[in-house]
DNA sequence: GGTAGGATGGGCT
DNA sequence: GCCCATCCTACCC
């Protein structure tokens, strides 16, 4: 298993730009699929998205805005491109972006990365980890690779130390979409996105999971 | 290879 | 008081 950078930081941040504020500023599961493929920075660490949720608004019971305005969930209903984190199960930080124009709760879970660069400094805050596929595979092992906190709680990621960015020359991928992990409510609907055959996603795609082709 | 159970605390009814 | 967009370990094939 190589522990190593696959790509120097500077080298990435080279061959990709920021993901302008527009991009997240539509429906949820637009943005979800999208973001499959795109490059996700966090000071020294950076890694490749490899699986997204979308979460939505009133009718979605499993989002966290389908009760509305709180404490909690005001920055969803905010700006595009900012994050919105929180704490699970009493223990876990959960990354999510928020899409959709302000005022409409749209967001998308950040689920698994492939690691990319700062890869040792990600293995001493995952020292649970024992295979490099495991470093960010999850949304709970993700935010800890990253150092991604509650902290970050608002944050823009068109700017500043955690952003997303394109590849400038951007390659076709496969995208797989299937259900959501971990949920009750809404279980069924499609709105889980992951990169077809990508062995850093944080579990198996189901067998009746349905191929979509997009580019990155 | 697989899974059952426990850790642990904030948000909301 | 209950739920929860999770993860790890122990244990069992």
């Amino acid at each position: 298993m190589i522990w190593r950078d696959a790509m120097p930081l500077g080298r990435l941040l080279a061959a990709s730009e920021v993901v302008a504020r527009e991009f997240y500023s539509r429906p949820a599961a637009g943005v979800a699929r999208d973001l499959v493929g795109k490059l996700l920075v966090h000071g020294r660490a950076a890694g490749r998205i490899v699986e997204t949720e979308a979460y939505l608004g009133a009718e979605d019971r499993a989002a966290h805005a389908s009760r509305g305005l709180t404490n909690r969930t005001r920055a969803l209903f905010g700006p595009p491109g900012h994050a919105y984190v929180y704490f699970i199960y009493g223990m876990y930080e959960c990354l999510n972006l928020v899409a959709e124009p302000a005022g409409s709760p749209g967001c998308v879970l950040i689920r698994a990365l492939e690691p990319l660069a700062g890869i040792g400094l990600m293995r001493q805050r995952r020292p649970a980890a024992r295979r490099l596929q495991d470093l960010a595979a999850g949304p709970g092992r993700l935010t800890l690779a990253m150092g991604i906190t509650r902290e970050h709680y608002g944050a823009d990621v068109t700017r500043g130390p955690l952003q997303v960015r394109r590849f400038l020359q951007d390659l076709p991928i496969e995208v797989q979409v299937s259900r959501r992990v971990g949920i009750r409510h809404c279980a069924d609907w499609p709105l889980r996105f992951s990169a077809a055959g990508n062995p850093f996603v944080s579990r198996p795609w189901p067998e009746n999971a349905v191929l979509t082709s997009e580019v990155c």
